[in-house]
DNA sequence: GCTTGATATGTTATAGTATTACATTTAGCA
DNA sequence: TGCTAAATGTAATACTATAACATATCAAGC
């Protein structure tokens, strides 16, 4: 699966699918996805792009959700631990999943730029970083990669 | 160059070559390692661990070099525009670069346990990432690699 | 239906990380 | 010496995240 984000799409159709999956693979692990939890996740996908916990704080607001920072990261935490959602280090934001399901090791792409982020797919433990790992008899629980650059867009059309 | 920072070594040694080369450094690029900086380094050089910026604070301040957070923040600023540290995005931390001089690209073996880190090299354009960002467009120009998990020592002994 | 325990939410306060802004000093150079 | 740019001193503030505890909701199991 090529990295996202970058690319037109039917982007109604991507939040509608991946909400309905959600909703599925809550029945199915007896998870609940309360209505905060759902709108967040909501909110999160609105745009292939990182939003600060605050910043979705403030939009769980405006539809009377909660004011408090707790709702937010009580949030974050039930989608980021459900595999809904993911944290980007380098920017303190968050991101819905675009692999849905899949229990994977992310890869962003993060433009600079117009700060649209694409989500790609890496092998924790294949690669470069693997063998690094290994050859330093270390064991790999979780990988951070993130790459900052300019995404096609912003390459032709710097000031956009 | 393997990871570093899990093996025994002369530490004492690993210090005084690190602070000769930036200051060989310095010299030769026109930068100034000002006492500050100079001291914020031999800090962060102390251990092969990740140090956050308070922490650094606590340290200069310590010596009289300052005690307000800026002090910290353009120290570090320096160094990891030098090039002498970087920044672990996953730990709001930062750490002195174990490659010096190199413009390179690190990754981070971080272990959960003792807390100590590791730097290895990763080319940023070639691997996954790279392919990654070929096949969406995407030009990189910064790198944020790190690995959560155990150092050999830590697998041996769970509770130490 | 009621009890009960676990999960989720409401709310306040506080901890931890980082930057802005502006005054002052210092270092390098004409 | 006088000028300029860089570095430092300091106060205030912004941004990110968690702790702690009260209250409410839900899902069994009786
Ligand atoms: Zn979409
Ligand atoms: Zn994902
Ligand atoms: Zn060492
Ligand atoms: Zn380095």
């Amino acid at each position: 699966m090529p990295a996202f984000g970058f690319q037109p799409h039917d982007h109604a159709d991507c939040i509608r699918t991946t909400l309905a999956q959600a909703d599925a693979y809550c029945a199915q692990h007896k998870l609940k996805l309360t209505p905060i939890r759902r709108r967040a996740l909501e909110i999160l996908l609105a745009e292939h792009r990182a939003l600060g916990a605050y910043d979705l704080l403030a939009v769980l607001a405006e539809d009377g959700l909660g004011t408090a920072p707790p709702v937010a990261y009580r949030a974050l935490d039930f989608l980021t631990s459900a595999g809904f959602a993911h944290k980007i280090e380098g920017l303190n934001a968050y991101i819905a999943c675009a692999h849905f399901g899949a229990d994977h090791s992310p890869a962003f792409l993060i433009c600079t730029s117009c700060k649209s982020v694409a989500e790609a797919e890496t092998t924790a433990t294949q690669g470069r970083l693997g063998e690094a790992a290994r050859a330093a008899g270390f064991t790999i629980s979780r990988t951070v990669v993130e790459a900052l650059g300019l995404c096609p867009q912003c390459q032709e059309a710097p000031c956009a």
